[in-house]
Formats: structure tokens, sequence, C-alpha cells
DNA sequence: CGCTTTCATGAAAGGCCTTTCATGAAAGCG
DNA sequence: CGCTTTCATGAAAGGCCTTTCATGAAAGCG
């Protein structure tokens, strides 16, 4: 066994090299290719000449401390699991891509501690920009953040009202609809299976549902809702729980679509007929969701607007200071899960 | 409308502002940050005082130029959509934040020529390693990264004989173990609806079914494969095409769970009974497979545990340049849509 | 034609750390 | 007690860029 030791690292070439190559100033070679305007046609392609030959890339720290940006935006995501966040991003990662800025990605578990640990080693490495998704103590963050100038940017999550900038849709909005079409098929009895982690939707979701039923005349009792997490087994206790009520509910509404899979699931099992005997809508419009085999009714967002919607906000951020806030449609779809609830 | 401007970003504090507020020289104040053995308690006592009452973080740039490491991996993945990647980068996420390491993460689409722009701009950036996921063109990024002298690990995707360090499963065992399932079920007539994307997993994939049923003295004709991109209506008529054989097959092997999700739509939308008529099987073991409605017989790697080993090797990688390559082992998972042929 | 602008380039400073080399005090040793 | 080690600290150099200020040539102007 021999000494394996590093690769031995040809080292890189610096702008002094391309300099001398190319018989100008260093501070020349940095105009052409930051400031190509500034530097005369011929030398700028003596140099440009120069660069690939050498196969010339400016240190990015080095760049970073003279003093220009970090060309790093921090993105904070619950988890890497999160399903619809699958959508936000890919839109939000291309469309920074293209202006040539990279994305440091971390999860926070849903953990305010992590939560303060990720973004302040976002701040310690340096970045241009931070992009919130989902925070357990948004108004904690939001200190350290705006404390430090730093611009940012949350998504598709309620957050704090001192947010300055944020790009999500209406959860009351949304729940309306879904009361809406419920209500329209005659249910009354209807049920709330509920998100217990993403706090602040969980929250709006169900005060959204409460709402509409009462501006319909009906109501959502304590027995009718329950708050449950992302395992599948405590969603389905959630789902008995519900149903062991004197009289159940017609209709189950869930507060995304894991929670109405894991619905379905027990339905299935314990042989309650969807949407025969029960009605389930669900949240987010995960794909699966219009499989024929599940076919579940449910609320999309505009998941790919709210990323590129979000890097659009963010990239402004950079320039200016100006508050914003944006709040987009949702729709709701219906689909083989919701039916008229079965006579009495 | 008033100068909006820039938030004023308080000058953050330096080392030289530590150094004097605890009355030691600024070289004094790094080693106490970086090799605390190297000074004496008291004095380092002052200087961590120091620092937590300035709020002082190294300026991460000026730490790299000055020589350490970039503390930054390069994380290259087809896509940020794609569904299996999400727990391989958990894993490999924790894994990395746990030893204060970020993560730059950045999509390539499944085009070569964006892999060539997302690996170069890591190198250009600045990283300690590069983790790749899957490459259209392997070889073409080995040399690129390789002659950079930085480190790369390439995980769950058998990318280039010439990678110095990997980490996977067998595609050909994991079909093997397909074939072997629906052959012991009296399976005779077996297609196989491949995906074309994954070029080389899908080749693999393809190539060890066929090579398994040989082993069993049945053989994979033309007649019996397709491959098909990821859109759920090409899956479909990929189905069709395979379905519509003279003696069309008894079982339809899918080179991944979306493909197989299609196949399970179309055979319902078709009347096509699953799994009575024909048996179907995925590969990944994503989630909703175990769905009671789904309930799709598949392969599962273990996903989790490939992410946190790339996490392990990658670290490996940047001690030592000694070469390693990982396979993990595959299950097979029988659920409901696999059973015996029909009776002809 | 003399002055002001524009254009093109360079010198020098500076950004903020870490590494290397140097130095002196204290401790250890025979 | 004189020499070598260890311990603790600092000075200086250096990493590689960009920004600012300066300079001279060329162009434009009345």
């Amino acid at each position: 066994m021999d000494e394996a030791g590093k690769a031995p690292r040809a080292r890189r070439p610096t702008i002094a090299d391309v300099a001398r190559l190319s018989g100008v100033a260093p501070v020349t070679v940095s105009r052409a290719l930051n400031l190509p305007d500034l530097v005369n046609g011929e030398t700028r392609q003596r140099v440009f000449d120069a660069v690939s030959q050498l196969g010339y890339q400016a240190n990015a720290a080095a760049r970073v401390l003279a003093g220009s940006r970090w060309g790093t935006v921090g993105v904070q995501v619950p988890s890497l699991d999160h399903i619809m966040l699958r959508h936000q991003l890919q839109a939000f990662e291309a469309e920074l891509r293209a202006r040539n800025i990279s994305l440091l990605i971390s999860a926070t578990n849903y953990d305010a501690h992590a939560e303060k640990e990720v973004i302040e080693a976002f701040l310690a490495r340096g970045v241009d920009a931070i992009l919130v998704t989902h925070l357990e103590e948004p108004d904690q963050i939001y200190d350290l953040v705006e404390a430090r100038g730093v611009p940012a940017v949350m998504m598709a999550s309620p957050g704090t009202p001192r947010a300055r900038r944020k790009i999500g849709y209406d959860d009351a909005a949304a729940m309306a609809k879904v009361a809406d079409h419920l209500i329209g098929l005659g249910h009354r009895r209807i049920a709330m299976l509920g998100d217990s982690r993403a706090q602040q939707n969980g929250a709006a979701r169900v005060n959204g549902l409460a709402a509409r039923l009462r501006h319909h005349g009906l109501d959502l009792p304590d027995h009718r809702v329950i708050r449950c997490g992302h395992e599948d087994a405590e969603a389905k206790a959630g789902f008995d729980w519900l149903m062991s009520a004197p009289v159940p509910p017609t209709a189950m509404v869930c507060g995304n679509d894991a929670l109405a899979l894991s619905a379905l699931a027990r339905a299935q099992e314990r042989g309650i007929a969807v949407p025969r005997q029960l009605s389930v809508t669900g949240f987010d419009g995960i794909e699966v969701t219009g499989h024929p085999l599940i076919s579940l009714s449910t609320i999309r967002a505009p998941w790919r607007r709210l990323g590129s919607g979000a890097a659009e906000m963010l990239l402004g951020a950079i320039e200016d200071d100006k508050p914003r806030h944006v709040t987009l449609p949702v729709e709701f779809i219906a689909r083989g899960s919701t039916a008229p609830p079965p006579a009495e």
C-alpha cells in the first residue's frame, strides 16, 4: 500500500497568468471578463484567447472577497422528502441557474433548533439572499436574517406577518372551495383530518374550513377535527377516531394529500366505500392523486409558478428592498373520491 | 416613493475587531476558533467571549482564499423532481450537515450539455467534492472532474467503469429477482416496459431481465420490449403496444415505478384486470406503491443507505484518493399486482 | 489650436482570513 | 545551572480577485 495521498491538483491558473499571456495588466483581464464593454475589442479578444488557452476560471472566493456578490442563494426546506417542494424547487432552481446563481439547500426537519442553525450557516458562509419554505418559528428567523440585511423570501407558507417578501396561496380560500364543493353535493357532517406539523398551514386550513362551514350555517365541532403527524399509522388512527363518532361524518377533508391517501387506505381496509359511503378530499395535488386507482379530489396550488415567482422575487430583493406580497390562486379538482352523501 | 435603496447592512465584524476586543492578535483569534488546542485556556475564553459579544463569524470567502477547504460539496441531480433521489439526498444532506458542509445542488434535466455546465460551475465556484447521481455522458464528465483533482462519487447509477468511487446497487441482480418471482408464479411470456432516459440504468435493467430469462430457458424478444420516456401518455402507448402482440404477455416488468403506475392506470382504463389477467412489477419502491389501492410489486433499493453511504464515501474521498466501489443489496417486494398467469 | 471629453489601460489598495516562520517565556533535564 | 523542549503568541506574507484613482492618448468642439 503506497502513500496514497491527494491527487496532485495542478495549480489553477490565476488572473496574473492570463494577464501575462495576453500582455495586459490583471485588471484588464478582470474587466474583459466582467465589464467587457470597457475593454477595446482587440484586447478583449486576446484576453479571451488566453483565458481559453489556460482554462482560466476566476477563483470564486477571491472574487467574493474583492467585493462582488456571492452568487449563491440559501434555500431552507423542511425536508428534501417533502413531496410538494419538488415542483417548487425545480422551477426555482431553473430560474436561478439561468442567472448563474448557485443554490445552497438545507433541510431543517420541522425543527426550530435546526432552523436557526441552518440559517446561521447560510449567513456565515455568505449568501445573497435566502428562500425559506417552512419555519417553525418565523419571527425568530426573521430577526436573524433582517439584522444581517440579507433579503429573504418566504414561499408557500404563511410565516409571519412581518415578512417583507412572500409568495404563496390562500389556504382559507382553498378550503372554501373544498367546503363549497362538499356542501354542494349535499354533505352536512364534514370532518377534518388536519396536519399537525406545518403548523401555520395546518391551522389556516382548519380555520378556513370552519369559517366556510359557518358561512353555510354548518359548524366544525371539536369531535370532527383531529390533527396528526405525517406517519401513515397516525393518520389512520386519526381516521378511525373521526369515524368512531356516534354519528360519523359523510365527508372527510384532509389537510394534505398524504393524509388523504392514508384515509383512502384505511377506508379500503375497513371496507368503507369511497365515495359512496364517505367522500374524501386532499390538498396539494400530488401527481398520484390523478391516478385512476386513487382518483382523489383535491386542491392544487400552482406549484411551479410558486417556484418561479419566488425566484423572481428573490432576484428583485437582491436589487432593492421593496416589500412584496403575492398570492396565487388555487384550484379544486373534483375527482372520484367525492360524491353525494348516502341517503339517511 | 423614497429612494428605497439597499438595507444598511451593518458592517460585519472581522477578525481584527475580535482581536482588538480580546486584546490578542488576529492570528490568535483564528487559532482559538480553528485550532483551539494551540491556545491557552484563559486566552481562548477571552476570545470566545469577544466572538459572541460581537456575533463574529469568519468571512467564508476570506477563509477559503487563505487556504482552507471550501466546506461545500456539489451535488448533481438529473432533476429535483426525481422522486427517488429525495430519500437519497435526505440522508446525504443530514450526514454532511452534521459536519458543517453545505450542499450546492443543481439539476441537469437529463441533458448532456447542462451536465457539463453544472459541473463546470461547481469547479468554478469551488467545491471540495462532487456527488453525481446521473450522467448522460459519464466519461466526459469524469475527465473534467479528475483533471481538476476534485474527488467525485457516483451514486446509484452505473456511470463509467472508470469512476474511482461509486456506490450503487446491482440492476441485473434486481431484475433477476423480478424474473425469478414471475417465473416462479408460472409466467412464460414476460414483457418489459423500459425507461429510455436513465440510459444506463434502463439498459442494465433490460439486459438483466433478458439474461435471467435466458437462464430459465426463456427469452425476451424485441416485440416484448419497449423503452419509453417518463410521460404518462408515452408509457401508456408503450403499454398498448406491448399488449397488442398477437399473443400478449402475461406479465409486464416495468423499468421504474412511474412506468408501472402508468401501466396499472392503462390496464384499469382498458379493463384488463391486474393481477388476474396481467401481472405488473415496478422498480424503486416509491411510497405509494405500498398503498392498498395500488399495491404494486416492486424492487426496493436501500435508498437512505445509498445516500448516507455516498456521504461517507465522499468525506473519505476528500481525505485520500483510494478508489472504492460499493454495491448494496436490493429487495423484491411481492404485493398485489403479481399473481399466477391466467390458465390458457 | 487649445481645451474638454471620451476611451483604454494600469498601479495601488484593499477585502479578511490562514499559514509559516520567529520569538520569548516557562518547563524539563542531567 | 546551562541547555533543550514545550507552550503560547505574534509579525508578516500570501491567497486572488475587484474597486478606485490616475494617466495618457485620441477624439470632439467652438
